[in-house]
DNA sequence: CAACGAGAGTTAAGCGCTTCACTTTCAAAT
DNA sequence: ATTTGAAAGTGAAGCGCTTAACTCTCGTTG
């Protein structure tokens, strides 16, 4: 059977009282005797259960992590990231995908206070603030990572992603590119990063398309589709902004299909920096996501916020444009 | 303050024993009691705390999803489809990453275990059963998923990896190659995909390589780096083939730099056919892993074995080639 | 019409732990 | 010798829930 607090106190002679408290560090305790109970707990192998010191009061050391989706390259990069950051802090990871629907981030978010969790990261789409602001109510800490800070007071990690935006796309101008196309889904990173490419584009006198065309998943079949728009256009581009990663893959590929080499005829420049980039033939260029030291920062918070009540924080970090070989020079056509 | 039963059984005007039942569907209640309860139970938005009710010894509806890594894109695919699976038979997973090291597997059990997990679904090395045994003895409900399984009855679900190196190298000696490398690490799934591609060789009248280096992790830069021991060997050979995706990208990274074109000097065949292998080009031609059964198998078998207690299955099923562009003909060369 | 038993509910113990309030012990101070 | 009080430890309530055992109603039945 399993082995439980009233096991070790009658073998060591004291009171279920002594031995909570030697091994919780708490009260007075003499050196003797908690040398006695630990001597004990090592001898039968016992190990508190969670749950019950949880109804007590406790924490259980599990955080509900939602994600938008396990499977894509970017996410189980960051989860994989927090969880390392997670495990150094003691805690574990319930990872949830929600596919940005918010039926499944609603259900997670339910199914998950009742397993009690100490508290919950976002990464997932969350357009909806009420729910968030339901949770934090009810004094859940939440932290909100690779998305949009809300107009609320919580802990965030993030990057700028409309100077991601903005970089990305001035470095594309830099090249001599002046027809730069983007690719972009309509969530809120995405339409940050779009932000900033039309103000970069803004800024160095040119116009910037009117209507754009979101892509409806991310996933290379829509950076592909999207990418044959533009090069069907009257007037293709010399340049695409995608971003992600996977968009930028199916914009390479797009080209390949039709024959226009990258980066000599057309350059593409990614988002997140993930593995895949540098898979492809040509390598991706892109803007890198330092999803090592998000994963850390998230993870301080939350422990922050749930061991010591700490004040909320919102940490903004630079992503950083990373050369590779899909990106070119533009080639001036003289007629 | 958090709502209880006390609360529901209060304006529901019952005892808590009734709006227990009414809510595990035990015992005998009117229909009327069991409308009031289910009334004042969604009024007051009761969801019935998960930690209070395991400890009466119920189960916990989590299970500890203990993987080599999440980051490595066969076992985040992996993961989201056991994931999925689980979400639909009312589970969560906390997952866990092992990098194959017997200390995090050991670490990551015992802590989940004190958290009272209803099961662990293990697709991580565990080279010493013992553990496993441990878990089995306390009656702990474990299953396997893509590594062998062990001479100990326990549920498994895993692909055939022998008969998937087997088909792999048949299938470039059916191309007419006689001189054919293996990439492998040394880990279970891996020695026998190298077993089949041994016999594969021999039931054709080729003489397997006595000696192979393993790579010493599964990463792109190590089937570079093996690929590259080949080429720059005395006799290289004309197909390799990589017991993994992410290995088979490195082989034709190394190619590539090389200047070796393939598949037209080298084929390359890989294992597991993860998103990555449609990425690179040329696209690779690989095994494929039904990950997606897999994972619905392995959830299937856990909820067997905690609710109904069935008897104990292993699944094998049978990966299946992906003929792409990374692998061609041999271009015999004749003096 | 007394006896019976199924149906509908209730009582209370117990799951394994934490912690407040309390008791006991004993050395130092008066 | 008595008082004091910090140190060391214990008792027991309570966290939110399940469930075995029990009680109370009634409609049936012989």
């Amino acid at each position: 059977m399993k082995v439980t607090i009233y096991d070790v106190a009658k073998k060591a002679g004291v009171s279920i009282a002594t031995v909570s408290k030697v091994i919780n560090n708490k009260g007075n305790i003499s050196e003797k005797t908690r040398k006695k109970v630990l001597d004990v707990k090592k001898k039968l192998d016992f190990h508190p259960n969670v749950m019950a010191s949880a109804l007590t009061g406790k924490k259980t050391k599990t955080i509900g992590l939602l994600i938008p989706d396990l499977a894509n390259p970017f996410f189980s990069d960051l989860a994989r990231n927090i969880e390392d950051s997670a495990n150094e802090l003691g805690y574990n990871l319930i990872m949830c995908s929600t596919d940005y629907l918010a039926e499944k981030e609603n259900k997670y978010l339910s199914l998950l206070k009742q397993k009690n969790v100490d508290g919950f990261i976002l990464a997932s789409g969350f357009e909806d603030l009420r729910k968030i602001q339901e949770l934090m109510e009810e004094n859940i800490p939440v932290s909100i990572i690779a998305r949009d800070s809300p107009m609320i007071p919580i802990n965030t990690v993030v990057i700028d992603d409309f100077m991601g935006g903005y970089q990305a796309t001035s470095y594309l101008i830099s090249l001599g590119h002046e027809n730069i196309g983007i690719i972009a889904r309509n969530i809120w990173s995405n339409r940050e990063r779009l932000r900033g490419y039309k103000q970069a584009l803004e800024d160095n006198g040119i116009k910037a398309p009117g209507h754009i065309e979101y892509a409806e998943e991310i996933s290379i079949g829509w950076g592909k589709k999207i990418t044959q728009n533009y090069l069907n256009s009257d007037n293709p581009p010399t340049a695409v902004f995608t971003c992600n990663d996977l968009l930028g893959i199916g914009a390479i590929h797009a080209a390949r299909e039709y024959g226009i080499s990258v980066p000599e005829q057309l350059s593409v420049i990614g988002f997140d920096d993930t593995m895949i980039a540098t898979i492809i033939a040509p390598s991706l260029t892109t803007m890198a996501q330092p999803v090592q030291i998000m994963g850390k920062e998230i993870m301080e918070l939350m422990v922050g916020m749930i061991e010591r009540n700490e004040i909320i924080k919102q940490i903004i970090l630079m992503p950083e444009l990373v050369v590779r070989e899909s990106t070119a020079k533009v080639i001036k056509k003289y007629f």
